[in-house]
DNA sequence: TTTTTTGCAAAACCTTTGCAGTTGG
DNA sequence: CCAACTGCAAAGGTTTTGCAAAAAA
C-alpha cells in the first residue's frame, strides 16, 4: 500500500505543546512549520495541505505549499500528524489525537471523527468474519451519514 | 464526495454478454472497448487503467490510455463495471459483479473481494453504533489482512 | 558553523479534455 | 450518413523532488 509510516500519535493541545514535542525529538521549529501547526490548530477539521498553504483562505499568512507537504509530512512522522483520504479529493491532514479514526458522508462529505474504541464492535464483526484487523485511520468509512441515510429512506 | 455515478450494477459473466448489454443500452461495440472488457475479464482481480492500456503487460493488444478511462467510465456508468480505491495507487477497476465490496490489507496490497452479504453484520455495528450508512464498494475496508495479522502477532 | 529547512521551479503521477479523423450501426 | 468513438496531445489537480539560498541550533 506505501503508505507514509507515521510515528506513534503524540497528543499536543497546544501550538506551544507541540513544538516542545519537536524539540525534544531533534526536529527544528522554522516559521513554516509553526505555521502549519497553527493551522492545523486553527481548522475546525481535517484540512487540505493547499488550504493550509492559503493561510486557510487568508486567515493566517501564506506559505509555500512544497514546504507544507514536507512539514506535515515531518510531523507525520513526529506522530503529531495524520492524514486521511477522503473521496477523490486531495489528502487531509489532522492533528493526531484520540479521535483519530473516521467515518465519511459520500453526499454531503462531512467527515465524523470517532473515538477509536466506538469502532472496536465494528472491528470485531470484521475479525469475526474475515480475520482482518481493519484501521479506519487512514481510509475511512465511506458511505451516507446519519442525516443522509434518514433522508434517503424518507 | 463527488464520486462518479455508477449505473444500477449488472452481472455479466463473458465479454459476449457484457458485448449484448452495451447494444441493448445503444452503446457501440468499438475494437477498444472491447479490449478493456477483455482485460477487465482476463484479470486475476481489480486492475488499473494502465495496466488495461498496457494489454496487461502484453498479454492483450495495447490501447491508448484516455480511450481506456473513457471506456471504464463508459462502462462504469452502464454498470457493468466498477472501480475501487487502493491506498495511495491509481484506482483500480473491475466488473460488477455479485462481489463489490473489498478488503484490502496495507501490508501485502492484496485485494479481498467478498460478498456484501457477508459485511452487513459490519454495517449493523456501524449503524447501530453512528446511525452511518456504510458502502465498501468504492472505498474499500483497510487494515492488515488475516496472513499479516497473525504474523504481527506471532 | 553545521545541518536543517526554505522557496522556487520543475517534474512526476493519475486523470480529464479538446479536437480532428475514423468507425460502428 | 451521422453520431459515437478513437488516438494524440495537451492540460488539470495533487504530490514530490532538485537545488541554491536562508535560517535554526
Amino acid at each position: 500500500m506505501t503508505v507514509a509510516k507515521a510515528g506513534t500519535p503524540i497528543r499536543v493541545t497546544s501550538v506551544e505543546g507541540a513544538v516542545a514535542a519537536l524539540r525534544e525529538r531533534g526536529l527544528r521549529v522554522s516559521a513554516a512549520r509553526r505555521l502549519v501547526l497553527e493551522s492545523l490548530f486553527a481548522a475546525e477539521g481535517p484540512v487540505s495541505a493547499d488550504r493550509i498553504a492559503d493561510g486557510l483562505e487568508g486567515r493566517l499568512p501564506r506559505s509555500d505549499l512544497s514546504s507544507v507537504y514536507r512539514n506535515l509530512e515531518t510531523l507525520e512522522g513526529a506522530g503529531l500528524v495524520r492524514h486521511v483520504h477522503v473521496g477523490h479529493g486531495p489528502g487531509l491532514y489532522a492533528l493526531a489525537g484520540p479521535a483519530q479514526e473516521f467515518l465519511v458522508c459520500e453526499r454531503c462529505d462531512v467527515v465524523i471523527a470517532v473515538d477509536p474504541a466506538a469502532l472496536e464492535p465494528v472491528r470485531d464483526a470484521i475479525r469475526a468474519a474475515f480475520g482482518h484487523e481493519a484501521r479506519f485511520s487512514h481510509f475511512p468509512i465511506v458511505g451516507l451519514c446519519r442525516r443522509c441515510a434518514a433522508q434517503t429512506a424518507g
